[in-house]
DNA sequence: TATGAATGAGCCTTCATTCAT
DNA sequence: TATGAATGAAGGCTCATTCAT
């Protein structure tokens, strides 16, 4: 039972390997830019191998993709285990979803990216397609969680569902990221020019606003 | 003198046309996709027109995007000569922008697109660029302007810059816009199906708090 | 009889104006580079104007070279009659020569390129390409002329026909002015690197060496 | 180890295949002419082969004309190792540089090409260029050793750089060899008709003027 | 005469993908 | 499994030339 195992673990680092090179590749020149001929190139493996991996490029890139999600999942999944009522969760959260994007800049693009995607006809036949959909649907679960662990606690008011606002979060921590997103990149968005984009006041701003409106009067006076 | 009118009108009806055939091509596959033969075909006109009115493709896009930023100004523009106090025009703006957005959705993409283009070494040298640029600043301005008038009539808190707020304001439309127009499209984002994604309800909702957030208690409690 | 010659004399200040722009243009950029556009722009006409007195690209280049072989065969043509024995005469032929090439760096090019280009199927019926020919025709006789009037008085050996010794000579300078044009161009013949490349002496040598074997021992022991 | 071997082989048929192809093309049409679709259409591969070989059309360009140095270098080498006084490796190098022109009239014309190219800003980027470069830079040597070997055993004139003259032979050849060129190819240079353009009585003619000039009195008075 | 808008053939180049070995 | 040579469809762009006005 050694050399089969032996063999899917080569298989497995050959896998890993291209995906390195094809981050390095990628997050250097947009996926657009990047050519298979480069990260083949980086992978010291021939364009074929890559083919032999992966069904095309795209593929590939939903495998980078996967590596971010899964990354984002780890660090939300040991949040709310945290002991703390459900408000709190919540602002732990986009804390640690903010921490993610600075660390990650690059995955958080590609997941930007992939959320811009067409939609695929068959993801059942795309593995890695699935996958990537899995991972971010629990990372939005988590999210659901949290508040709906504050609407049993009581910290949360439970006069929206907790999948709209989660969604709502979603889309807000999403946007005030690309901004400053975009603002790092150098971007040109000239008429942000003079303003002051810390990232962690906006989000604490953001945060304090929003976590203000849904939470119940009982929960914590202590937050504004 | 009948002539030379004749002759500009027809040039800009030509160019007119062009950007139209642009939009229509554009619009359906995405900027990459459209080919310039496609835009020619559409617009039944020869490619080496297209060159002879766009220098470029990009720069065919940008003068789409244009458009977009005309119409969305000429409704802001509007919004903010309203006998309102500052708040309310906050508030007015933020809805006059959502519907700019549900009417017109690819004017939306385009915008997302052009903000994330490549810093411009030289926009002086590119006219649409700099006419883009401008609209822009305008767009983000009266944002600006809306925030002051709330701050001198006291209904908005003066302890932002208002440079600030509406920085966060814009960051948080855009994403929670992005959501709802990928959820429009059809992308795959999975986990938000089985939500209902009442665009007017998530601004709604978004507004209220930021709103709220951002207010002096004197200016109005029943906004809560 | 005033007005058709005003209309004649404006078509010849139109035409010069052509002429002008165009080998400005080309004269920088080279004809391959050089646009039809480029030069309409320059000579503050519309590109239909260049096509209406210039059947195309190639008659407009044609015109500028006419104009170098024009202004060539003046110089030749005032050599011609200096009161010089033969072999004077040839050698002062070879130095005007050496001096428009200089002067007029540009022209020669434009001599050098016409020279190349393709035999035409029917100069007849291309005015301008008639008039280069029989100008360079005249030119050529220049030379020849020389040698035969040396031949005559006896200062040129006349066991070459002197079309012969023309050709050479006319070879010989061409090749020897190329490697100067080049050097002084900056192009890359590194080879030359290093390599003083005075072409008044380089001339000079050559015309020793070449107007030495071709004179007669009588005529003049003192140009050894 | 035989089968790296082949795939070596295979590959460099390929490349001489390509070159051939080319070749074929050019030389008929000249270079601005011809087109990658023409060579890939005679070369019975694709265009894309072609870019898979060569970067462009240029390195491919450069490709034949590395070739015909390659044969040019060849036979001057063969030249300069014949036991002669430096004043005959000289006439010999002249006569087989004629016989070059003669066999390999496009080559020829490449080589004029390649000496009026732009200057490259880093020929060590473009393996090719450099090539190329060396090879006439080999192939000037060839004659200043002639040069340097004459001016030692005393048959040639100390008085000139050897470079100098050897900037001279070869400036003179190569016009004179465009002269004659020009002719064969039927190109208009029209006040050349009626002249016998023998080729070899040119060089001979120019040969015997040249080295007659640039030698000592004692090597050989049976020159004149 | 003069204009300049319109043309369209053509060119070089890129690159994801395939497949024989 | 791994390779890398070969593909070919496509794409953006140029520009000499024409022609209706």
């Amino acid at each position: 039972m050694g050399i089969p195992d032996r063999k899917t673990r080569e298989k497995e680092e050959r896998k890993k390997r291209i995906i390195d090179a094809a981050e390095d590749v990628i997050f250097s020149n947009g996926v657009e830019r990047a050519t298979m001929d480069d990260i083949a190139e980086k992978a010291e493996l021939s364009k074929g191998t890559l083919y032999y991996y992966f069904k095309n490029k795209h593929d590939l890139y939903l495998a980078i993709n996967n590596r971010g999600l899964s990354i984002l999942n780890q660090i939300l999944a040991r949040v709310i285990t945290e002991d703390r009522p459900g408000i709190e969760l919540v602002r732990r959260l986009g804390e640690e979803y903010i921490n993610f994007v600075r660390e990650y800049p690059d995955y958080f693009n590609a997941m930007m990216d992939f959320e811009s995607f067409e939609a695929a006809k068959d993801s059942e036949e795309i593995p890695m397609l699935k996958s990537c959909e899995k991972k971010g649907q629990e990372a939005f679960t988590y999210v659901v969680r949290a508040l709906q662990i504050g609407m049993q606690d009581g910290t949360i008011d439970d006069q929206y569902a907790p999948q709209f606002l989660a969604a709502q979060l979603w889309g807000n921590i999403r946007g005030i990221t690309q901004l400053y997103h975009i603002k790092q990149k150098g971007h040109y968005l000239n008429f942000l020019e003079g303003i002051e984009l810390d990232i962690d006041e906006m989000y604490e701003g953001f945060l304090k606003l929003f976590i203000k409106g849904m939470q119940t009067s009982a929960s914590g006076g202590e937050n504004n």
